[in-house]
DNA sequence: AGGATAATTCGATAACCATTGAACTAATTA
DNA sequence: TAATTAGTTCAATGGTTATCGAATTATCCT
């Protein structure tokens, strides 16, 4: 498999991916996908705190800001963490 | 002149920075102390196009987050980076 | 077909937060 | 002392957004 690279994002991909960080339940939901544990949305909740809706919010946002690509398979949605993105992000707050 | 070092961040103060620099006009302020060029909060005000009180809420904000530090002398605030706070951040972010 | 499962969309609600004017404190200067 | 300057605090406002129930779509299973 290839790898989509993505060297330098744009101030509003910056902005994107730091609001998309910035809630600790998103950021939570984050470090389940890039740790390859979960596939499908239904393992991310693992005690029932919350609610699907909100889940499913929470996964269009980080899609939204190129963090996670979704992957419909049937009913489920394959998650998988954009490890290349959050690389350009890291790379470019490591600037200051 | 020594550097108080930031070894490891708790969850609460990952969230404190991340929520910190989600703030498009935050990220910019920062970007600006780290580069060292300023050092009063009236330099931060380019244009005119922000007001004092709001330049003092980030500012507050971003201590509060720990990630810049205020020094009052006479009637002007020094501002400076906490790039080993940074760093521990960026590190924290490097883990996944 | 009928029922269960996975996930999304919609609408409403509540909480959060960026922004500012005005009033204020403290320090410098005339 | 009076005036100016740097910055803060307060209270109000408007916009954003996290959350969820309910309804919906699509898929799988019997």
């Amino acid at each position: 498999m290839s790898a989509v690279r993505k060297s330098r994002l744009s101030q509003d991909e910056i902005d994107a991916i730091a609001r998309a960080v910035a809630d600790p339940r998103r950021f939570a939901i984050l470090q389940q996908i890039s740790s390859g544990a979960v596939t499908p949305c239904s393992k991310l909740n693992e005690h029932n705190c919350i609610s699907p809706a909100t889940i499913s919010h929470h996964l269009k946002e980080l899609q939204e800001a190129g963090l996670i690509d979704i992957a419909r398979e049937g009913r489920t949605a394959n998650l998988s963490f954009r490890r290349d993105v959050w690389q350009a992000y890291l790379d470019r707050l490591g600037q200051l």
